[in-house]
DNA sequence: GCGAATAGTAATGACGCATAACACTTGTGA
DNA sequence: TCACAAGTGTTATGCGTCATTACTATTCGC
């Protein structure tokens, strides 16, 4: 039961964490003050103190919206795919992460880069709870392929028992409920993240600027592509058409 | 022919500069005081300004130096390597660019990261800069590995039109000399550097911390051979030993 | 109408960039 | 040797911004 007041309340903290957005795109930073906000809103900076503590606990929320907003805008983009299309669903997971990465590119900065001037985080977890979401949509898109006994051999050398140990670790530490994969392609899953996530971060920071846009695209389904491809991962040419990439 | 009293300018620029980054790890952030320098040299703060104009000068001298770093610490590395060896010179510049970014990762994010808060930087050159020069030593081995006639067919489906529009307009722009690459191998290319650059991201901002160090660098090496032969560079398993990576 | 939630005003304290005025050092030429 | 000038550094200062607090006024639900 929401009272009137709480429903206020609620509307604020959202209106102040979306113009601090507002601000950061405008500003092109994740540098926000006080002062900005409450004059964007038409309000003085002490009466922010109201709904946050101090600046940092804005900044921890922003982070831990971003990490939902992610989480979420991958999950539902794979959930419009057809389930029974691997290769789509791959894509709109990679295209899902592209997109939002593109539009946002100051809460990835946040999420993925160096931490904000004045900042200090409140503790290990954020950190880690990015990576884990980050790749959780991958990592369950292989498990329902093996489900299906659909996953070929990724065209990995072989696990190095070091890194086996780890994945081993990290398996047992998930969800008993989630369905796991071979170490292979965990390996070859991180391959695909790694690749995915370098393709978004030069384009997102302007090094792909030598490309057209049409030609970002192009490379984009060809990066995943490759990477569905090595990982064993189900992929039917000929791939999907280009617009499968831009909307959505 | 250089004075003293330039030699002593120019090592105090040095000092400064060596100064601020080291303010920089300390802190953990491209964020940088002139008072604080100044504080950790002995000095005071309006006497930065006998030796760089403003923040922004110095911001930008780091900048240039970091492209520069970069930039030769990759090509000696690869200049080190057997020159016949083009598996070990493709895995010296992979391992020297991944190297660089984990002992520097502010001067990483300086140069491939989101610009610091009050810099606007002085026009478009440098940023366009870094991508050049990060991508020359892999597309020079690139070439040389064509004249050698050892370049495979990379794996990727075709090239989009209008990617090879852009490819054969920067090839164009290349220094002449340079020799240059089919445009699938280019693309190739700028595959590996992706998976390269996603790679060292994910490392150096702690998004493989579930990894234990040995695990890393066996996932490095992974990365790097399936991008060498999903490119169709000339590569030779076994995989060198993990000391070529730690080691140089 | 009462009281809590909310917003504004004013004030404080700290900090950073930048400049100007002044003082010391050092190399060099008369 | 001495004086001058360029170079270098310090203190003092202005200006602006920002986070945060204390206090006061207002609004709004109950």
């Amino acid at each position: 039961m929401t009272t009137r007041r709480e429903r206020a309340r609620a509307a604020t903290i959202d209106e102040i964490k979306e113009t601090a957005l507002s601000l950061m795109r405008e500003h092109g930073s994740t540098d926000i003050r006080f002062s900005d906000i409450a004059r964007s809103m038409g309000m003085t900076a002490p009466a922010l103190y109201r709904y946050f503590a101090d600046r940092d606990e804005l900044l921890t929320a922003l982070i831990v919206d971003a990490f939902d907003d992610l989480g979420t805008t991958v999950a539902e983009s794979r959930a419009r795919a057809s389930a029974d299309d691997l290769s789509g669903s791959f894509l709109a997971v990679a295209s899902a992460y592209r997109r939002w990465v593109n539009q946002e590119p100051q809460r990835f900065a946040l999420i993925f880069g160096m931490p904000v001037p004045g900042y200090v985080a409140p503790d290990e977890g954020p950190t880690t709870e990015a990576a884990r979401r980050a790749m959780a949509q991958l990592e369950s898109l292989f498990a329902e392929a093996a489900a299906r006994g659909m996953l070929g051999r990724p065209t990995i050398h072989e696990v190095d028992d070091a890194l086996l140990g780890c994945i081993i670790a990290k398996q047992a530490a998930s969800e008993p409920a989630e369905a796991t994969v071979p170490a292979e392609t965990f390996q070859a899953c991180l391959h695909c993240w790694s690749a995915l996530h370098g393709f978004v971060s030069l384009e997102t920071y302007g090094h792909f600027g030598f490309l057209t846009p049409e030609a970002r695209d192009a490379l984009f389904v060809s990066t995943v592509r490759l990477a569905a491809l090595s990982s064993g991962f189900p992929w039917s040419d000929p791939a999907p058409t280009l617009s499968m990439v831009t909307n959505t």
